[in-house]
DNA sequence: CATGAATGAGGCTTCATTCAT
DNA sequence: AATGAATGAAGCCTCATTCAT
């Protein structure tokens, strides 16, 4: 049992240390980028050496991966659920899928910038082909979900008729652009978050260019 | 007057050279981002030396931003026209701006994205504070150009009554977003040119989530 | 401890290593100067990777400079012992002086010629400017101390009445000019070592031309 | 007739041509030593182009090499003619050679320091083997004239007896020495030409040192 | 498991020199 | 003769990754 204490214990000390070092790298990939960051950079901030961070991730692009990987699985299961949802209608749906990328916006707020560029080439240029794959599919299966929403929407001749894809990837694209944007905007204007007020204009706009009239 | 026609044509074939260098550039650096796209690579590319490169451009960074610098002079150059006009409403207006965004894209659909989508931080970084002063600024010029239509249709109650600042940045980002969005797609679909019809929902929808009811 | 002892010996390792590299440049700074020496060179001399440099040295330049301050301290060091001194003459203090000077010499055979011709300002050139302001103000210090022997031998009568700042200039130049001019010289004739005899000569020579009569 | 005038003229362009890069190399040599100073900054010093250089000198090995054997050419010159004097003693033949190598540092203030200090095997590295032979030959027969004039001293019984050869090397050290420290002092100084005072000081203590009591 | 040091591979840039005009 | 442009060769430096302890 001692014996059975200590696995225990040993596994939870080595999630902290993969988390510290997520954390430590997250910060710097969006502060600089993947390719500026330096493995030496994340063990610096993460009060570790080198060579540790090989202790826990295979390579460099394995540990972005993972952070990727990990907040593309939490949206997935977020517009799961709502999907699951059987008693309510595509309104109310769609006001949960706002939130759910607030929310998705608040657990992970470096990542989200990522999450949705991540779509253009470059970035996904430094990944193996097998990341590759599996990044596509988890990214398709998310936006399939999304989808899913608009689909009942139109069904229900609330949302205009259109390609429900289409319309998922404008929404999708919508929240990422305001959070890039808006975050460098950030870097230069003192006043800070500007985030919410123009993610709500934009919401705004979706919602009311969305509706059937 | 000979040497006079060898003074313009060596100026003619320098420009045509930087051209050609450019267009290398242009077509890598979209394809593998900045960083992965080396020196060499370009010279490549172009069919030249790598030394040949810097005879022309002082810097990897130079290049790249001679680029980038290009392509807001021209967008800026548009919309200032599109404000000139004096004879035409807002809606008008409204619709020559998608054309412009639309020529722009026409003229070098490589740099559109970037051209967006660099106001992230990361990409900014590659540049000089000079540079990135300048850059800043052209940006800066240009968006406000964008929002003097906006601020228009307000004024002529024909929109909705929004900060016409946040109005064009939410346009840019659609614009943006669904090129940076859909050219990645295009790299796994084999069915090209998925996008003019997704730009065109996209101002389907932001058109009439714009308009006052 | 067993840590303890570990460290330590890391400690060793690492200067050991940072010498060995020390010592292969400085013998190609001398025989091939700085420009010609390249890193790979130097690497080569040392039998490391040329990147194993880096992990101890910031740059080319820094490493240089280590070896250049570490001479000039030494000499400083000398020199300021000898006028802590408060028993023996000015005329003693002088012969204390040629001794330095050749232990310095001894110490090192290679950087001083560096020492003290570095103060050409193609030398200093290669320089960052907080490296300059570092050498020059060290430089200036030693230069003070030994100025400051022939001040006592000045109030003391002994020697000619003459600016002893210049008078400490006059001796380290015919020191280095010796010292750079017979080094070289042994590059051509086989008999090596006429450095000694022909200091013996400059020193006899200044000795005397400094002398009150 | 007249196709000999022009031949003359030609010429003498030529000449003038070669003079102006000469003298535009002499400066940035000085100033930033022969490595750090490029073809391209003797070009636009001299208002030329680069290309031009290759038309009047092989390589920018030889351009400093003229220089360098020019002036080694001039000293020689002046100091055979002082040997040649016969009505003189010793003591003014010193003079002389003191007047002499003043000449020659006004003559070209900038090589001089080359001149002795060239010795250094760094300098001589970036020579030919066959240029190299030809300026250690042009060296040491000046040196030789140089002791000469020692050996006519010792003999007359008012120099010190000891190698002439020694002696002459000891002088310039002395006065390169001297040329060299100064020249890079008033990089700092804001007080110009502390050199000749020094030099006076320094023959000063040299004419004394040498003297038989 | 944690780490300091070592390194191979590769990138950007410079520059003396050549060449076509 | 003069030149603007082109380039091969070479140098400095970075960094992801490995290894011995």
């Amino acid at each position: 049992m001692s014996a059975n204490l200590t696995k225990k214990r040993r596994e939870r000390e080595r999630e902290r240390r993969q988390q510290q070092i997520g954390i430590a790298a997250r910060r710097l990939f969006l502060e600089k980028g993947f390719n500026k960051t330096t493995i030496d950079d994340i063990a610096q901030e993460a009060e570790i050496s080198p060579a540790t961070i090989y202790v826990h991730f295979k390579s460099k692009e394995e540990l972005y991966a993972s952070l990727y990987i990990r907040i593309l699985k939490y949206l997935f299961f977020r517009v799961e659920q709502i999907n699951e949802e059987r008693e309510i209608g595509p309104l109310e749906k769609f006001d949960l899928l706002k939130e759910a990328m607030h929310d998705v916006y608040k657990f992970d707020p470096y990542m989200i910038i990522n999450l949705l560029h991540l779509q253009s080439s470059q970035t996904l240029q430094i990944f193996s082909d097998d990341l590759k794959t599996e990044i596509i599919e988890l990214s398709h299966k998310a936006l399939t979900q999304i989808s899913i929403i608009f689909e009942d929407g139109i069904h229900a001749e609330i949302f205009i008729n259109k390609n429900p894809i289409a319309l998922a990837d404008a929404f999708c694209l919508l929240f990422s652009g305001i959070v890039l944007w808006m975050t460098n905007k950030n870097l230069f204007d003192t006043q800070k978050d500007h985030i919410k007020p123009t993610l709500y204009l934009a919401y705004e706009i979706f919602t009311q260019g969305i509706r059937k009239k």
